[in-house]
DNA sequence: TGCAAAACTGTACCCTCGGTCTAGTAATAT
DNA sequence: ATATTACTAGACCGAGGGTACAGTTTTGCA
């Protein structure tokens, strides 16, 4: 077998996920009950305690799974803007843009929608969801950052500003603006919001 | 009687959704019992439904009372605002800075929890919340435009707006804000983001 | 002061859902 | 072949939302 062969229970369980996914994010997280899960999976109760201790292992399993698939959009985004533009401020802008184009073309499943559907399951569990939010947090504030601080070193920003919130601000812009977007249902708003702060971007360090 | 005095039902009712509220704001949505809110009310679970049909309508209670509370707050903070200066973007400015302080110093119960606490709970129910919600943001929009459209008159832009989407802007610093200032358990995050936007406005209209 | 409406109580019951337990069986990897 | 993995079958439990309905108190008001 090569490397890359799931066994048997990966694959039940990666059946399970994808449906749980699609289930939660059409209806809630609460709203999906653990039977309708197995129905369709076309396994049993027993089946499905066999792969998760109880539900909130699921939702805790649903929401690592986003986050990769979050960072690894990011990620590709960024490092592509890196590759087109030397100059860290094009390279942002050009990324920002990028972004907000993905953004735009997402109609379901934005990400952070997994965490909003989540997050507010239960006290004991928020403690948990809320590290690995925050982890996930963290790693976009480093990724912004680090164009933040090579770009203020070659243009002299037009105001006071901390790097640390203009990075925070793009989180900002993308979480607020998923639930302005669901809101409205129009992911437009939400590309359009990544705009804005590219303009704010523009005129700290560009000037027009 | 005074207009003013509540009958017995009224004043059961509030002492419900009282306790209700700071349960869910503690607990979630979910994770709050009619059981636990009864027991703590000091009547029956018939007592109960005799003011909400079900769980669902307590929820659409909880959520309209605290959008009233956020258009008090924030109505009363630019009003003050504009009182303050004759000059749009001065007025605009100061209500922000009130805005960052008064969301700073919230430690709990930020406005906006509520919204995130509930929205989830039912697909049946999310279309109600997602009207109410819609309603609250024009409502946010249309304060924020008011300042913005005077202000594009007497101000130049320094860069291409979209005064609707700075609008929305406003909005998007505030709930995403909101999501950081949980995650990072620090109500700092959220006046910093305001700032933030406060220092986009004041670029955009005034270049310093 | 009396009477209708409002504001409940009490009890019994039903369903769904998350979760547990035990015992057994089929599939699979080595 | 055999141990481990991946389940099935079925009985059961408690919490929680919700219903039905009959009865009782409380209140506002003419």
């Amino acid at each position: 077998m090569s490397a890359t062969t799931k066994s048997k229970g990966e694959m039940t369980r990666d059946r399970i996920l994808e449906i749980a996914e699609s289930a939660v994010l059409a209806k809630g997280f609460s709203n999906t009950s653990i039977d309708e899960i197995i129905a369709e999976a076309e396994l049993t109760k027993s089946g499905f305690f066999y792969h998760f201790r109880d539900k909130t292992e699921l939702a805790r399993a649903l929401l690592s799974r986003s986050f990769e698939q979050d960072d690894i959009i990011l990620g590709g985004i960024f490092e592509r803007a890196r590759e087109l533009s030397d100059d860290p401020l094009h390279a942002f802008l050009v990324g920002l843009r990028m972004l907000a184009e993905t953004m735009g073309n997402m109609d379901k499943a934005h990400p952070g929608c997994m965490v909003a559907t989540v997050t507010y399951h239960d006290k004991q569990f928020n403690d948990d969801i809320r590290t690995m939010n925050r982890n996930g947090m963290v790693r976009w504030r480093a990724l912004f950052l680090s164009f933040l601080v090579e770009i203020v070193q070659t243009y002299p920003p037009r105001a006071d500003v901390d790097v640390d919130a203009l990075a925070d601000m793009l989180s900002v812009t993308v979480e607020g603006g998923i639930i302005l977007s669901k809101v409205f249902d129009d992911p437009k708003v939400l590309a359009d919001q990544i705009m804005q702060y590219r303009t704010f971007i523009r005129l700290l360090f560009q000037g027009n």
